[in-house]
DNA sequence: CGCATCTTTTGAAACGTTTCGAAATCGCCC
DNA sequence: GGGCGATTTCGAAACGTTTCAAAAGATGCG
């Protein structure tokens, strides 16, 4: 393999080494039909010696940059490294590549930014933007969300089994004897009610199921702000309540740590029942030990990368995959005092 | 903003609605010298009423594509997420976009398909490419790589102060009467001796304190392979040697976190100091309470974003920035026992 | 008012691929 | 050996920008 040096060989380079027309080139690197032998030969020997590698802008502007695009919303969050994770091995194998956009501000943007060219088709995470204008970037470049638990008709989806996986939460702290159980969620703009976003259903199912009980008096919602950290302030808000929780179910591991942290800080390790969701590397550490909700996020994250190279394969028809959730049941939970 | 819908709209087609040449489009999108307000606000007002974005791939081939691409080896590491999160920071308000590679096998195969015409410049964090091979890469595009303790010519770097970080952590041991001090680090590709990698820096250190000490013979290292879970494994290694130490110094946070995991599954917790490194939001925990160093992660991730665009606008002399890395003793270094 | 000097605008040529129809070459059979 | 398909190769036209030199239009000055 030689080292390309100052400016960079093109196709053109190539096919006067070779001999041949720039079309053959082309036809060789993409494994066209119709290249004989020799010619496939002769060619490969002159990409070998030129160090020749295709430019991605021009294959682009073309057709296709062989990229897919992985838009994140929060790069340090926990759930996103599964996701990340298990799309990049998906794509592992394939002609194609990953590329992670983390987004700044709204997604929009970002999303905008990757449909603009440089990628073939995306995977987004973007529980704020509006449904039509999705099915309209649909339109233009092979979409696939996650955490949408809407219908849509012009992208794909992958879902977490969100009411499953909270209510088996609620039920596992019922069972421990906990009522008094509050709920530490994200910020209002990701948990409106309608929105369908994981976040806003795990809300919702938590209000349905503590309705359910009877205990619709004993419901509790705090949210952080949108700084990680704040999870620990909202926390101390529940616990200086007059009437304050006996379990807190966190919007997610991360938020949970934040819990789980303010409660250790205050001297009340193993008082207050915790639970996260995600089940994150974090929630099996044996400091931690955070009962959590498994809803494969590795799993997801590659079914989207899947669901992606299916539709560039030219499937149109909309799929919908839903991840399982079930409960890890850890030492954060702990039974009732009461 | 209205929404394109079909055939993506083209430059041509606002040179048309505005009734101006391609090139006066052009100019007005990218502020250029030479065009009149009046040209200026028809031309403006036929992108808004059309909803035109250019394309990328049309620009990167021409020129340039407004994005910056990092080149991650890990996305799951905790540390790289610091650094993703500074750089994006630092590119958030010019008008570069932030795309990030997860590398999958072998790095040159990530930093080529960036080079490939994608990105206008490069951030890598590659402990393993051959520096003469990255000299090349940097003569082909702009390159800022963190964590390489050499001094190259053709690109920039970004470096933390492992020897000053590990030498602070040995003292701080020593001065909590340890001797019997173990190193837990990377494989051994990652920490090959003279490869100015971290790790093998901070290891080199390790190696020439406890010798500095009179403690050569005590010297003890052991290495986790590469899946994250088997720091864990590796600890239990380190504890059933003969004579085991009475504190271990983990590579960084995450092997540190397999260090107190292990410790912990044996019932063990606080007898046993252990450090990690990079002071990653895990060590401030209340009930992770880890010893680490601080080399300001975001920080050099923003610093080698900056760096990247100095050298876009013209810049061609290398720079080099150097982190500083302060101590943050926390509760995992107990004092030794003996 | 004519000419020189600026400023604004334009046309056309890149950039490096892919694609498509046409040209060339080959093998085969009558 | 001429004719005919099948195969292999090629030339040229896209793709959507930027750039550069030149055209056109203002402006100022004598």
């Amino acid at each position: 393999m030689s080292i390309t040096k100052g400016r960079s060989v093109t196709i053109s380079d190539v096919a006067q080494t070779a001999g041949v027309s720039r079309a053959a080139v082309s036809k060789v690197i993409r494994n066209a039909y119709g290249v004989s032998p020799a010619m496939r030969e002769r060619v490969e020997a002159a990409i070998g010696e030129l160090g020749y590698r295709p430019s991605v802008a021009a294959r682009a502007l073309r057709g296709s940059s062989y990229r897919l695009g992985l838009e994140i919303p929060h790069v340090s969050a926990r759930f996103m490294t599964q996701i990340m994770e298990g799309a990049k091995q998906a794509v592992a194998g394939t002609p194609y590549q990953l590329v992670l956009a983390p987004a700044h501000g709204p997604e929009y943007d970002t999303l905008e930014s990757l449909a603009d060219g440089l990628v073939d088709g995306i995977i987004a995470i973007s529980p704020l933007v509006d449904p039509a204008w999705l099915e309209d970037l649909g339109r233009r470049i092979p979409v696939v969300m996650l955490g949408r638990h809407d219908h849509p008709t012009g992208y794909d989806t992958v879902v977490g089994d969100d009411i499953g996986g909270t209510r088996a939460i609620m039920t596992h702290l019922f069972d421990l004897g906990h009522r008094r159980i509050a709920h530490l969620t994200e910020p209002e703009a990701v948990t409106r009610p309608g929105s369908g976003t994981p976040h806003a259903v795990r809300l919702e199912t938590y209000r349905t199921v503590m309705t359910e009980a009877g205990l619709a008096d004993l419901i509790q919602i705090a949210r952080r702000e949108d700084v990680p950290d704040l999870a620990r302030a909202a926390t101390a808000d529940l616990l200086a309540r007059p009437e304050p929780p006996t379990a807190i179910v966190a919007g997610h591991d991360d938020i949970a740590m934040g819990v789980l942290a303010e409660i250790a800080a205050t001297g009340r390790h193993g008082e207050i029942a915790v639970t996260g969701y995600d089940n994150t590397d974090l929630a099996a550490h044996p400091l931690i030990d955070l009962t959590s909700v498994d809803q494969q996020g590795m799993e997801m994250g590659a079914q989207a990368a899947t669901m992606l190279l299916e539709r560039l394969q030219g499937r149109t028809e909309p799929r919908r995959y839903r991840a399982t959730a079930t409960l890890q049941v850890r030492g954060s939970s702990v039974r009732s005092a009461g």
